[in-house]
DNA sequence: AGCACGCCGACT
DNA sequence: GTCGGCGTGCTC
């Protein structure tokens, strides 16, 4: 593939000499220190070792900082005083980066344009950039009774709060937030000598430590009591070395005993590292299941594959892609390869882990923002052992540290949760992989049973596996269920003509007819609905007043769960939370109506209406808590519940054997958007829900709710077909120069004040139109859709690019220094919503 | 981000 | 006159 970033050189060390003849190194490095952006230089110690991509600890200003070293200079730059260059403090991680991962984020940085740092921020676990903290203590021998008399006030409160605290030591930061005038006093403190500052080392998150045993003898001395004899015959069995705790607990052998076995010096007992990983216990092993010719197809030319290359494996929902990522990847981890599994949102597919973990054991290790910080460290430095290992994550793991990568699966590839809307860089962990892939020459496998417009474009099925701008591309389809299982008919319901037949229930006739029999056969069901709460929206019926959150240009949600519960109005962008009013705040009219259904509502109706149907409501609102997503699934599959009522959270990635039926309540929600991709998102959405009926034995049903049958979305989900959706959306993107053809930039930009927000958006939009009016066109500036969120108004400038210029976007990074500072802007390269 | 410097208005 | 507010600019 094109390389058009340019890659940093690293030179080799060379050495230039200072005033005194002695040899010396100067090193360029990226400070962590918000606002700063460019290089430094710093002196390098003899003694140091110091490798590009190191992390350092240097002296900036008055604090010492994380940096990472970039390259070696032989010379100090001439704007540079050289009595101003100071000395790289101490090397906290060495040997960091893995091949290829530096010029990974370089090119990241440009084409997002970000900041070279943010970029290698956000991909480094936290702790491994933190920086030193200035603190003060009470210099308590020195202080006088009554040293308050002589202060000023807030000197005064400083010292009351340092004499709280039982060292009499607080951060500098702490006292600078609880003591207005606090730097002053501290200065004037300092003075007296009455407190001192100093600096706290850098401390990178330690690994966590854990004493192990280890047998340092060859044979056993003749003075051992018979339980010492034991334990030492087991801790040699063991390998020679265990954990202190796992002695204790697998073999009741004391601490005392390895005391004094340490005494008569048969063993050494030392803190180790001990890795901290989430494992669960379960581990069901499982093994290869026979393929389907479609399969077996499939996974013969991924096996096959040599280098870089790209692959689309389309296959239908119940395919059976899982098992053609497991194995192909089973060959990469007995070769020493490493494999990167990346998952829209791992939360909602422990299955997949299971899976996973269930064929490769301990090789497994999952990554996502789920983790704390230390089980992030852990599992960044277990990846830098260079251990053969799967490692699931989401779209950030695209930026682990993995070496010697055998091969990357990006499953459900047409998931929006891979593009990162906030904060910078928005990257798209796709477009990530495909250059990851590129750099450590290995394929890449996209998995998808709707397939972006973006990787069906890419991979041109019509003229199969071809090389195409430089590289191998493969459309591999996996066009039929595994086991022959049929995909599950689609009923397309008119809403229109049940109101017409007097139903006023949300729930078809149809639809209730196959919620009745669901009762009779005890089989289970899904009820999609694309909205969380009760009712989109509160209005009153006297006056007409609706409902709307004080802080974004939206109307509240009502919420209301159960008989008895608090009725709530809430925001679904800021979150404002409030009581539903008795009357109209306008009119005082206690007649308040409610519209627009969501999955409180649709669980409420389907209360009332069976009440013998036990019901699960499965959306943010059920899954926030830790650990919720799974065991609301565990428990519907358990059989514990009828119905399982959702959102979009249903589409992803759920295999429950027991579904037979799936109904979408109303699809109309998902069809009518201003955005240019709504129909796709539809299509997907919609195909992705109908598929997860008749998973099992039991043939599925699917029913879809709509007040717009003939829209082309519900045709083409009518007959699950892809291609009959890919021919009408096509030529649509491709004559309004939309992607997969044109290419678009979104200048976000937003801020308190809306005339200032108004006119940094104009004065942005004329110098586009000045730098880039030949290059693309600029549509706007145009509030968004919903023009305040948050106290906060919205302004989009939208840049189009005709599709030629590939990679090769202009760098942007000048208008973010254009923008007041009042007034903050977000440069999204290949936005996925422009609305 | 810190932390300096430096410029203004309200007090001893 | 100086104390104390905070706007601006620098850190190799």
């Amino acid at each position: 593939m094109s390389n058009s970033s340019k890659t940093l050189v690293l030179a080799e060390p060379t050495s230039s000499y200072d005033s005194r003849g002695v040899r010396e190194r100067l090193i360029e490095v990226l400070v962590d220190c918000p606002g700063v952006e460019g290089l430094f230089t710093y002196r390098v110690r003899s003694e140091l070792s110091v490798q590009p991509g190191d992390v350092l600890s240097v002296p900036f200003g008055p604090q010492i900082i994380g940096a990472i070293a970039i390259r070696y200079i032989s010379s100090p730059p001439a704007d540079l005083d050289a009595s101003k260059i100071r000395e790289v403090e101490e090397v906290i991680t060495s040997g960091f980066f893995p091949p290829y991962y530096w010029q990974l984020l370089n090119r990241v940085a440009q084409y997002y344009c970000t900041e070279l740092i943010t970029v290698i921020r956000m991909a480094l676990p936290p702790g491994l950039l933190e920086k030193s903290q200035r603190r003060l203590r009470l210099n308590t021998e020195v202080l006088p009774e009554g040293a308050e008399a002589f202060c000023s006030r807030p000197a005064q409160e400083v010292l009351k709060l340092l004499k709280s605290q039982k060292d009499g030591d607080y951060s500098a930061q702490y006292l600078q937030r609880q003591v207005k005038g606090a730097y002053r006093a501290i200065r004037e403190l300092i003075k007296r000598g009455w407190i001192e500052s100093y600096l706290e080392a850098p401390k990178p998150i330690r690994a966590k430590l854990q004493k192990a045993a280890t047998v340092v003898v060859q044979s056993f001395p003749p003075d051992l009591t018979k339980s010492q004899r034991e334990a030492l015959e087991i801790l040699r069995h063991q390998g020679g070395e265990m954990w202190i705790t796992d002695l204790k607990k697998h073999f009741k052998i004391s601490l005392s005993i390895l005391n004094s076995l340490e005494k008569k010096g048969c063993v050494v007992i030392e803190e180790r590292e001990k890795l901290r990983f989430l494992q669960e216990p379960e581990m069901i092993t499982d093994e290869a299941k026979p393929l389907t010719p479609a399969q077996a197809d499939a996974l013969q030319v991924i096996s096959h594959l040599n280098g870089f290359a790209q692959v689309l494996l389309h296959g239908v929902t119940g395919s059976g892609k899982t098992e053609v990522y497991l194995q192909a990847i089973a060959p990469l981890l007995e070769s020493g390869k490493s494999v990167l599994v990346l998952v829209p949102e791992i939360g909602l597919t422990p299955q997949l882990t299971d899976r996973f973990r269930a064929r490769f054991g301990e090789r497994v290790y999952v990554y996502h923002s789920g983790l704390s910080d230390g089980e992030r460290y852990d599992t960044w430095r277990q990846m830098l052992m260079g251990t053969p290992q799967v490692l699931i994550g989401t779209r950030s793991a695209i930026f682990a540290p993995l070496s010697n990568l055998g091969l990357i699966v990006l499953d459900e590839e047409h998931d929006s949760s891979f593009k990162q809307v906030s904060p910078i860089p928005t990257y798209h962990a796709r477009t990530v992989a495909t250059w990851r892939a590129a750099l450590e020459n290995c394929p890449l496998i996209l998995g998808s049973a709707t397939p972006s417009l973006e990787s069906w474009v890419n991979v041109e099925p019509e003229g199969t596996n071809q090389k195409r701008s430089g590289h191998t591309s493969y459309y591999l389809s996996l066009p039929e269920r595994i086991q022959s299982r049929p995909l599950p008919p689609v009923e397309i319901v008119d809403m229109r003509q049940e109101l017409q037949a007097g139903n006023r229930s949300i729930f078809s006739r149809s639809l209730q007819a196959a919620l009745q029999n669901l009762l009779e056969q005890q089989q289970q069901g899904i009820l999609f609905i694309n909205r969380r709460g009760h009712s989109t929206f509160v209005s009153c019926r006297n006056c007409g007043y609706v409902m709307e959150c004080p802080d974004c240009d939206v109307s509240l949600s009502y919420h209301y769960t159960h008989e008895g519960a608090t009725e709530l109005l809430r925001c679904h962008y800021c979150n404002h939370t409030q009581l539903h009013p008795r009357n109209c705040p306008e009119c005082g009219s206690p007649y308040l109506k409610f519209f627009g259904s969501g999955t409180q509502k649709v669980t409420q109706e389907l209360t009332q209406m069976f009440p013998d149907l036990r019901s699960l409501r499965f959306d943010s609102d059920t899954t926030s808590r830790k650990g919720a997503h799974r065991e609301l699934i565990s428990q519907f599959a358990r059989g514990e519940a009828d119905v399982l009522v959702g959102t979009q959270m249903l589409t992803k990635g759920l295999d429950l054997a027991g579904v037979t039926l799936v109904g979408v309540v109303a699809a109309d929600g998902l069809l009518y958007h201003s955005d240019y991709r709504a129909s796709e998102r539809a299509f997907q959405t919609l195909t992705q829900v109908a598929g997860r009926a008749g998973r099992g034995d039991e043939p599925g049903r699917v029913i879809v709710q709509t007040y717009s049958p003939e829209h082309p979305v519900i045709g083409a989900v009518r007959h699950h077909d892809y291609d009959q959706f890919i021919r009408g959306e096509l030529p649509q993107r491709e004559s309004l120069n939309y992607p997969p053809y044109g290419r678009l930039i979104l200048l976000r930009l937003s801020g308190i004040d809306g005339v200032e927000v108004q006119q940094t958006a104009e004065m942005l939009a004329d110098v586009c139109r000045d730098r880039l009016g030949n290059e693309c066109e600029i549509l706007g500036p145009a509030p968004a859709s919903i023009m305040r969120v948050a106290q906060r108004y919205r302004w989009h400038i939208l840049l189009k690019f005709p599709g030629d210029v590939e990679d090769s976007l202009p760098d942007l990074t000048v208008l973010r220094a254009l923008c007041p500072g009042s007034v903050s802007i977000t440069i999204d390269v290949d936005p996925l919503s422009i609305d």
